[in-house]
DNA sequence: CATAGATATTTGCACTCGCAAGTACTCTCT
DNA sequence: AGAGAGTACTTGCGAGTGCAAATATCTATG
């Protein structure tokens, strides 16, 4: 019914969402572990913590947290209301704002992305040879960059000006 | 205040996130175009076409869906109700159930997997040589089989017994 | 064989997300 | 300047998911 190719193919694919679902459930299960709150919007916390004054446009962040607009306003509700993120109205583009860390998120952030890192340290390294590892991230990223073009693309119905250069984690 | 060899690797756990995250969406967004239902629980309707008899238990469709058995049987639910997809009592065990696939819900398989078939191999063709396909997918299932490793091992205290051979896709 | 402990699955409840519509602001063209 | 189109974000609402507790069944042990 299907070909032996194709079956293989539709096996690769799977095998990329387990392992995305896998590693998610498994890092959520650790931070809960150490200490503090384990959301999903830990994800955007990170992006927060590694941008130029841990701050960040919410279209920006939604792109980059893989999620729609409506999702990212309620995800940073959610953090404002813990105090962690607090919203800055962007003066030169009045429609826009931006995201930024507070001093408590940011003080949470200190606290909890060394343990975070530490959790992928151990991971990649019992699954990858140093090599395997870089082959691995750049396979990665044109698979990305690939998706997010044809996203965009079926999205805007003929823009041109992709940004190539989306800024990572 | 974090090394570059831990940024890069924070970067690697993030594109994997995106990659599935935007595989996802373009697949979905594929699915809805050409006719049938785009349910996310078109993965569980996949797995079934692909199982011996089209069945196959909900505790093992649980873990290959990426679901937690409650999530899977609500997701069962609404398949039964669309008559996609019957629960079949076990014989042998009276705890557990099957869930198989309709003839209306094999009929849809029939009809909708080819075309999921050809948006995959339109995206490996894009991004990968038949190689880098290859090395591409044994990273991943070492990925996938480390992480299922791992929760296993967090929900069940100490059971050594851990299946290596959870069927693919 | 009776009972305690495991296992497979299902519900109650709360939370998160996406889509479509709404609001506020900016840009373009005349 | 002013109308119209486009952009950035926010809400109403419905749908999917996980966690914890409940239910039904099996299994091991005395």
């Amino acid at each position: 019914m299907t070909s032996e190719a194709s079956d293989e193919r539709m096996t690769t694919v799977g095998l990329l969402f387990e392992s995305a679902a896998g590693l998610r459930r498994l890092f959520h299960r650790q931070a809960e572990m150490s200490g503090a709150s384990a959301n999903q919007s830990f994800d955007i916390l990170i992006r927060l913590a590694r941008s130029d004054g841990n701050q960040l446009r919410m279209s920006e962040l939604a792109v980059q947290a893989s999620l729609t607009p409506s999702g990212l306003t309620r995800a940073v509700d959610r953090l404002a209301q813990q105090g962690l993120v607090s919203r800055r109205i962007c003066p030169d583009d009045r429609r826009g704002s931006f995201a930024q860390l507070t001093s408590s998120g940011r003080a949470l952030m200190d606290q909890t992305i060394p343990e975070h890192l530490s959790h992928i340290d151990q991971v990649l390294d019992d699954v990858f040879t140093p090599d395997e590892e870089a082959q691995f991230s750049s396979y990665l990223r044109r698979l990305r960059d690939y998706a997010l073009e044809r996203n965009l693309a079926a999205g805007l119905p003929c823009d041109e000006s992709v940004d190539p250069c989306i800024s990572d984690i």
